[in-house]
DNA sequence: CGGTTAGTGAACATACTGTTCATGATTGAT
DNA sequence: ATCAATCATGAACAGTATGTTCACTAACCG
């Protein structure tokens, strides 16, 4: 299978993206320096910057290539237990079991250790997903009105991911993904 | 009245807490530097540092100054059309008329030109006046819940506000309370 | 007034960023 | 196998910002 491009540039890019993850959970994203990268990588200065702008623009490259992927593998698995396949709320669940799954490196993402820049270039990842999903699944509602019940929404998630992963890292992903789902529809105090 | 401490020190402190703000609202935090504020306030580099570590040091303290002061003068006023005074989302209705009152200032710290950092130092404030809040008025809720619930909230709540002041300005502070109680206490999917 | 404390400004070490360019190595296509 | 196109290299460079130091001067408080 030909797969597109030099085989160099696939090295190089995966020798990047693969450096990035390991330092994120080495030291944290703020603290990984591009200089880090091009160590930890023993790749060149220019060649780094021929294929990126910046750190940030890795990250977001690599965490795209990440999502797509684990999404696709995902949403071919119908017929959860933890949840109706109509269940609005459904890509949380995919959140939740995703960063239970790598919770290191979530962690070290977007958890007390990783960096407030990354939240919100996540943030604008869910605000995407869960724009499409509320769309489709509610499709009578007001397009005015979907902005910011999305916006709460997504932040209100971000919020109990950071506290799952910073302070309750015992608990199950179908546990918090409850915890959410209660949060979200029956509202906070009951 | 005898302030406290060298009236130099005195000086000195407020005229960078005030150069901070207004390069705030010029250009919007994360682009001011440490080097804009000594030449808009005209300050020796040594003297800064010898005063603060760091430019979040000096918005920390300025801030956590600011907020005292708003919330003493706020909380003095009750019986508020607007809200009941047991409201236990009343902190927030606060919050938005703060906000409201000073959008120019807050979409320069929170919004899209502001820093992820700052949002992050902000939510860990609400947090600590929702958790006190929220204890008092519903001294039944367990402990052990009242944690993820407390994060949910105050990241809805900071959405919600970045949201209003990123995109509809025109919004009165107590319309965007109205919505966040009814998403917080309601639900997102009514 | 006089001892103490604070501000000055310049210099310095350090660190990271992003760009440039001549050189040599790989690559994919013919 | 060859070859032109593409890519990686590494070193150098300019730019920017940070945080520290120190000898000197000025302002303050009692």
């Amino acid at each position: 299978m030909q797969r597109d491009g030099d085989r160099r540039v696939r090295r190089t890019r995966a020798l990047l993206h693969q450096s990035l993850i390991e330092l994120i959970m080495a030291k944290g994203y703020t603290r990984v320096t591009v200089q880090d990268i091009l160590d930890h990588a023993d790749v060149g200065r220019s060649t780094f910057y021929s294929h990126y702008n910046s750190k940030d623009d890795l990250l977001v490259e690599s965490g795209s290539d990440h999502l797509r992927a684990m999404i696709a593998k995902a949403s071919a698995s119908p017929g959860d237990p933890a949840a109706a396949d109509d269940d609005p709320l459904l890509p949380a669940l995919l959140i939740f079991r995703l960063a239970g799954a790598n919770r290191q490196l979530y962690q070290s993402l977007i958890g007390g250790r990783g960096s407030a820049k990354v939240v919100s270039i996540a943030k604008g990842m869910l605000t995407e997903v869960f724009t499409d999903h509320l769309r489709r699944a509610r499709p009578a509602t007001d397009a005015i009105e979907l902005e910011p019940t999305v916006a709460f929404l997504v932040n209100g998630l971000m919020g109990l991911l950071i506290w799952w992963l910073d302070t309750r890292p015992d608990l199950a992903p179908e546990e918090v993904y409850r915890r959410f789902v209660h949060l979200a529809t029956c509202g906070v105090l009951t």
